[in-house]
DNA sequence: ATAATATCTGCAATCGTTTCCGTATTTTAT
DNA sequence: ATAAAATACGGAAACGATTGCAGATATTAT
């Protein structure tokens, strides 16, 4: 299939033995410079290449690493994706990814897959639905290397990577309530996340503050549905006790507003001011009117994540991922959709 | 590392033989119900987990399928992607994605580092800057399965899933026509693309036929910064000689030409009108005006690609991939952006 | 009763590397 | 001059699975 020599025939071309070739292609000490230079310059010739499963085999690694998140058409993990890979690729180490899109049982069945070593360590945000988190223990029990981002697991005993949820949370409350917000809506994915809990509490400590009380039909938990989440949120900005507010913890909800407010009376900011996580800068400030947004650092996240997998797994004698939450600040960029009137 | 046990100790704990146990796991007609029975139930036990590369390596082959990208964050590869994934994870297949960052060098690099056997096929999509295609042309020469979608490589004789390019130039270019444009420019990514040449052949013949003659300062193409981008639609915008109409053959420079826009006085759509091949259907209603889209069957060309690969790695004896090009119709939906005032 | 066949299982080679040994030759030390 | 150490290489075992071949037992046929 793959046309190229093995070791044993590029030895034999040689006339060495295969591990003197080995030696030299590795740059052994044991090696004389000439033979190295000979060795290497045949490999170049006959185009070499070193069969990385039986390298994999021997070795117990397999120079990858396992990526996993809950959705694809995603800025912010598409981000993510992308500063991983910026950092691994310069170790030589490849990426398998898996989108769970948020289902939890193929979250597990991709987790489990990857129990039998096919990869290095794994990235991971879990999935909206995920609250048994059995799968996720049992593979940091084994000493799989296994870090978290954004949507982390803050029971298990490892490196977790986020941005300051909870004060962007309240920074962006504190945003709307100075701009003249009173009732204010919090819009998030599933209340078990741990993201939604920080920016949860963030929203609630910053209302407090400013003496206003939380109230319960205010908080619009996502669905799969598009469509549905639409339709939820005009019906909030349809009732009587409506907002003036809003707190989006997640883009797509922001989205789904900007989708509910065109089919009411709604005009943002006047009647309405909305703030929201948001990844997708290019959009944010084409949106109509443009969304004021609380922009995650997701590439340098993904950098983070992968600079400390690479430590671990690169170096000889590693200690095990530290038990630490390692925060990233986001930056609040004001536009108009917050603008007070 | 990965606590599990293997096939020897396995067999060890049942007082058989590995190669027992193995036929036994593999539901081998030379074993009898009962020991596979007691195999299989003792092997769930102790949880065995075949060692992917041990396999990968008697076996010759990975169960892997790498796909190279020219960027992850992008609505239509994103949708590709998952497409794929839909397919191949049925037949437990795992994906390698690699992105070339519309960079052919290293692009090059990933090709090269594909082949040596890591991957069982690659599925792909050629940079914008690929011209040179040797390191492709090489790979499919040493019978490497290669299968390209959307940015093609017309001269390699393998399958390649695209949409309908040139009708959807064609259709595109007579609605803007239809609705009364007279100057209708051309965005475009690079003239190298096969996207690009096919969709400006659609372009130009529909011009032709509507006895309009194609001007080349109203071609532009795209650079990887998105600000120049903006810049160089926004002196076109400003010229004397500015279109009435654009035809954007890729979703980033429509985005640029609002961000353009929204620095000059012009109105879409009253005085240009807009029609875009765009992926992003949530973010294209939510356009200020919302935008007439030409959707490419994203998802499908991806489940297209890896039903044909899946089909050629998994039965026994396929034959090579045909030459031929599979296209998939696109579908154009109007909104604001093209309505005649 | 003996041969032939069917059924089940084990031995050992194999995939392509890396690396622990051992060994032959050369260099350095005493 | 002889021992000790350094240098350069080869042989063979491992990594963990699959599988061709052969052997053992049980079943059936003659």
């Amino acid at each position: 299939m793959s046309a190229g020599v093995n070791l044993k025939e590029l030895a034999a071309e040689l006339k060495l033995s295969p591990s003197t070739v080995s030696r030299a292609l590795n740059d052994s000490y044991e090696i004389s410079e000439a033979t190295k230079k000979k060795v290497i310059s045949m490999a170049e010739k006959l185009n070499y290449q070193p069969n990385p499963f039986a390298r994999s085999l021997r070795e117990n690694k397999s120079k990858t690493i396992a990526v996993v998140i809950p959705e694809r058409i995603s800025s912010f993990f598409s981000k993510v994706v992308d500063g991983i890979e910026e950092i691994t690729q310069q170790y030589g180490y490849h990426l398998l990814v898996y989108s769970t899109h948020e289902d939890v049982d193929r979250e597990k069945k991709i987790v489990n897959l990857l129990m039998n070593g096919r990869a290095d360590a794994i990235i991971m945000s879990v999935s909206s639905q995920t609250s048994d988190i059995s799968h996720l223990t049992r593979l940091h029990e084994r000493g799989f290397p296994l870090v978290f981002f954004d949507r982390i697991c803050p029971d298990i005993p490892t490196t977790k990577f986020i941005t300051n949820d909870y004060e962007s949370g309240f920074e962006g409350t504190k945003h709307l309530i100075q701009q003249g917000c009173r009732k204010i809506a919090f819009l998030m994915l599933s209340k078990e996340l741990s993201i939604t809990k920080d920016r949860y509490r963030g929203y609630l400590d910053a209302l407090r503050q400013a003496g206003l009380s939380p109230e319960p039909q205010l908080n619009i938990t996502c669905c799969q549905e598009e469509e549905q989440n639409i339709e939820d949120i005009r019906q909030m900005l349809l009732s009587p006790n409506r907002p003036d507010g809003i707190l989006s913890s997640v883009e797509k909800l922001a989205l789904a507003t900007y989708h509910a407010v065109k089919r009411t009376d709604l005009k943002i900011p006047q009647d309405l001011k909305i703030i929201s996580f948001f990844s997708n800068l290019s959009i944010a400030s084409l949106l109509h009117p443009s969304l004021t947004t609380i922009t995650q650092p997701a590439f340098s996240i993904g950098e983070e994540c992968a600079k400390l997998l690479m430590k671990k797994l690169t170096k000889p004698r590693q200690p095990d991922l530290p038990n630490q939450v390692i925060s990233i600040p986001s930056k609040i960029t004001i536009r108009s959709s917050t603008i007070a009137i």
